[in-house]
DNA sequence: TTGTACGATGATAGCGCTGTCAATTGTCCT
DNA sequence: AGGACAATTGACAGCGCTATCATCGTACAA
């Protein structure tokens, strides 16, 4: 029986190869590729791994050859459900393919983004997959240079880095505000808590809207981290100003949410006398009572599109998608929450 | 104007180094340790880093001095709130101190919290924490073989593997339902999704409140992954078979706010008709009409004091907490949701 | 039998960085 | 002036693995 030589070093696979009786090639070769070693060898190979529990180094395989295995992204918040499902559909689709994935968090902040980029550059990322596609000039060009896959996601450029994949913002914005006016209001107001340029986009289709139809845009806003709570907060901001408000157009479902909660706390009776819409179709908007309107955005076939756009490039035969930009559009979902106007 | 030698090629210390006309070693140096090399060659080396936009990459750097700046996080779910909170505080402490977190998804199984713990180890971090302190046999032995700082969470255990900071979820069960037989109800009612034995430990609390007061279990529970709608099924299924309920505890705020929603729909007055309290008092508990009573767990608390501990360990002078076993507690909240029965 | 081809295996040379220790310089003290 | 000492800097040897190519048999055709 022989032990590994050293109590505190870690197994190595020159213990593995030495215990099999073969070189360190022959053992690395049972790992990666079995169908190149003959059936005798491996077995014996096989069971030194096992009897010694051992477990491949990964930083010493990635740098020999050079190939990490690692998937960037980044992310402006974690505890946002929009992302939840977005990592999940990126996990999804990766681990079983034997890669893993870094998850830096940007803090909707472009500052911090450019150095979360910079971090994970220094990992050697396979590809990374970036949320928005507004990145600093110097992080354009640090993952320009990286010569990896990249793919930006949740809103369209123009311009993209390398890959663009998901929805147009200001449409669904638009798409959003439009469903209120097309009830019939003419008070329509919006509020959010504007972090990123998804939003700002998003109220600039409301403006738009507001503007086809002769409105005066009416907002509240605010600077703070966007939560439930803050709806409610911002509902009462708007309706104090514009008490004739009767349809409001939520940044997002968690700012409904907030506002709906408010709208019962002070006796607003929605749809009758307001009607709300949000936007992200988390999964409480459908079963919120009353049912919440909203705009429902792929964020998890986003997310598994990007991933297996990288996955064929980096391990296929590196041939890249037709086209670089993929729009997978929103869906307008009406539900109880708004309703005719009058 | 020196360029990279060869475009395909990414910058290296060498590189770097040449640049500015000193050994390797210097370079790493003044990018590691600044203090312990002359301010003329920090100046130079500091220039070439920049014109090169030099990364310096971190396999190596890991490969070379077996210290991977890695934290190993296994969650059982990505998008379960508390999670989210929990990674938030993960990297509020880890990236500002240069360590990169590394999350992996159990998904609630046993058997690939196992697989993902070896795939971790094969990163080597350089502590791993985990929620929960059911690990499989085999995954405790290796974690124990690895030699870093293991922290369990989210519940206590008589045995951790190494450190274990969290609470009783038995306990925090127990005061939730003593909560609402404490007001006078005495059909009390549990629904729960329970893919952990954190669910189920809250059970027996509830079990155990039942058994105090002499009342009947009245349960309804799923397989299912816990959402917010399946709060509304479940508080059907219950109201059906057990009509003379007048308090529910809901295995975690999700539910408590499905099952909120459902008593709207249908007309149920809460409190007044139905006590409802959840648990882990999720940011929109407190603003839910009627707020929601609940029991808070720290859990952001939680996983900055393992992120703490951690650090004090891996690189202070490497001493270990005084106790190996934390229990932070928990509150229960008393909201709107619970009134006396009657 | 001899030559050829091919599959299986091993020897070697790094990947890019850091730990270690030796070499060099300048400073301060006796 | 001589030497001890600290502050800088560099040479070298790996970290554990894989890419590459050389080597060794063995099977098969001629």
């Amino acid at each position: 029986m022989t032990l590994p030589r050293n109590k505190s070093r870690r197994v190595t696979l020159d213990d593995v190869a030495t215990r099999a009786r073969v070189s360190a090639v022959t053992a690395s070769r049972v790992l990666r590729k079995p169908e190149m070693v003959s059936a005798g060898l491996r077995a014996r190979v096989d069971s030194a791994v096992r009897e010694l529990a051992y477990i491949p180094n990964q930083l010493a395989s990635a740098l020999a050859s050079s190939h990490t295995g690692r998937i960037g992204v980044i992310v402006p918040s974690l505890t946002n459900g929009v992302f939840g499902d977005y990592l999940r559909a990126l996990h999804d689709v990766f681990i079983p393919a034997g890669f893993q994935v870094l998850v830096l968090n940007s803090h909707y902040l472009a500052g911090r983004e450019e150095k979360a980029i910079a971090t994970m550059l220094g990992q050697f990322p396979e590809a990374m997959i970036l949320a928005g596609v507004d990145q600093t000039p110097q992080a354009r060009k640090s993952l320009q240079q990286a010569g990896i896959p990249v793919v930006q996601t949740m809103e369209m450029t123009e311009d993209p880095i390398d890959i663009n994949i998901g929805l147009s913002q200001r449409e669904a914005g638009y798409a959003a505000a439009r469903h209120l006016f097309d009830l019939g209001h003419r008070h329509v107001g919006q509020i959010s808590a504007p972090h990123d340029a998804r939003s700002r986009q998003r109220l600039e289709g409301y403006l738009q809207a507001c503007a086809e139809f002769y409105a005066t845009p009416m907002l509240a806003s605010t600077e703070e981290p966007c939560t439930v709570p803050l709806g409610g907060e911002l509902l009462t901001e708007l309706l104090t100003r514009w008490p004739k408000v009767t349809g409001i157009f939520c940044g997002n479902d968690n700012l409904a949410l907030g506002a709906l909660f408010e709208c019962q706390r002070r006796g607003i009776r929605v749809p009758h006398d307001l009607s709300i819409i949000g936007f992200n179709d988390l999964e409480v908007s459908a079963c919120a009572y009353p049912s919440l309107s909203t705009v429902a955005v792929p964020r998890y076939e986003m997310a598994r599109r990007a991933a297996e756009i990288i996955l064929e490039i980096t391990r296929g035969t590196g041939h890249r998608p037709k086209q670089r930009r993929i729009d997978l559009g929103f869906r307008l979902i009406a539900r109880d929450s708004t309703g005719k106007a009058g």
